[in-house]
DNA sequence: ATCCCGAGGG
DNA sequence: CCCTCTGGAT
């Protein structure tokens, strides 16, 4: 068995379903989730959207909220200050050239206020297009497991992963390893004893 | 005290 | 490329 393979298998053991702890009832509801998620853990965004969606169910309604209203309801999340900026202007293009809806296309998405590169893959991915979304964890378990280098930027270890991954798996395995490298193989104290994935793995080598 | 589940701007 | 925005986690 190949690297990649005795990796994959590996973490399909540890995480057989990967599932996002963002539950969301809309394309709508899941792009506003993930933009505020930036920054933010799972648990902080699910605390503030229950009143957010609740006040500002639509598009619209967001658009035309008022800042500090927005900011209010944003705080406990960090950063509020641009994810209410953010929301709202992202919320006016939806309406203005998207007909309301949440735009498919990558290049569309990345050009909402607030959606990056690894927002617009998370929000593809959760549409069911082939995506690999780089985010702090992805980067550092690749590098640890060898799939990129120390050095690479998460655009580089995007292009690596996608090449060293058959595109069927690119969903579920970032999926995977996000949980890896938030709840084992953390940056700060990683749980090595006894990770299954220690073979491959070349911490704390860098 | 320090780092961090990003993105935008200079 | 490097800085800033903020609360939360450790």
């Amino acid at each position: 068995m190949g690297r990649v393979k005795d990796i994959l298998s590996k973490l399909d053991a540890l995480y057989a379903d990967p599932k996002s702890e963002l539950h969301h009832r809309s394309d709508f509801e899941l792009l506003i989730s993930v933009i505020l998620s930036a920054q933010a853990t799972d648990a902080a965004v699910n605390r503030v959207t229950g009143k957010l969606f609740q006040q500002y169910p639509t598009a619209k309604a967001m658009s035309k909220a008022p800042q500090a209203s927005l900011e209010a309801v944003l705080r406990p999340l960090g950063l509020y200050k641009n994810k209410a900026r953010n929301i709202k202007k992202t919320c006016r293009i939806l309406q203005e050239t998207h007909g309301g809806d949440v735009p498919r296309q990558q290049t569309a998405l990345e050009a909402l206020p607030g959606v990056g590169r690894k927002t617009a893959n998370v929000v593809l991915s959760a549409f069911g297009i082939p995506r690999i979304a780089v985010d702090t964890h992805v980067a550092r378990v690749s590098k640890r497991l060898k799939l990129a280098e120390w050095e690479d930027s998460p655009r580089t270890v995007e292009k690596k992963l996608m090449d060293a991954l058959p595109k069927s798996r690119w969903t579920r395995t970032h999926h995977q390893m996000i949980l890896f490298g938030r709840y084992r193989c953390r940056s700060r104290k990683p749980a090595c004893e006894g990770c299954p994935l220690k073979p491959w793995c070349r911490y704390p080598d860098i």
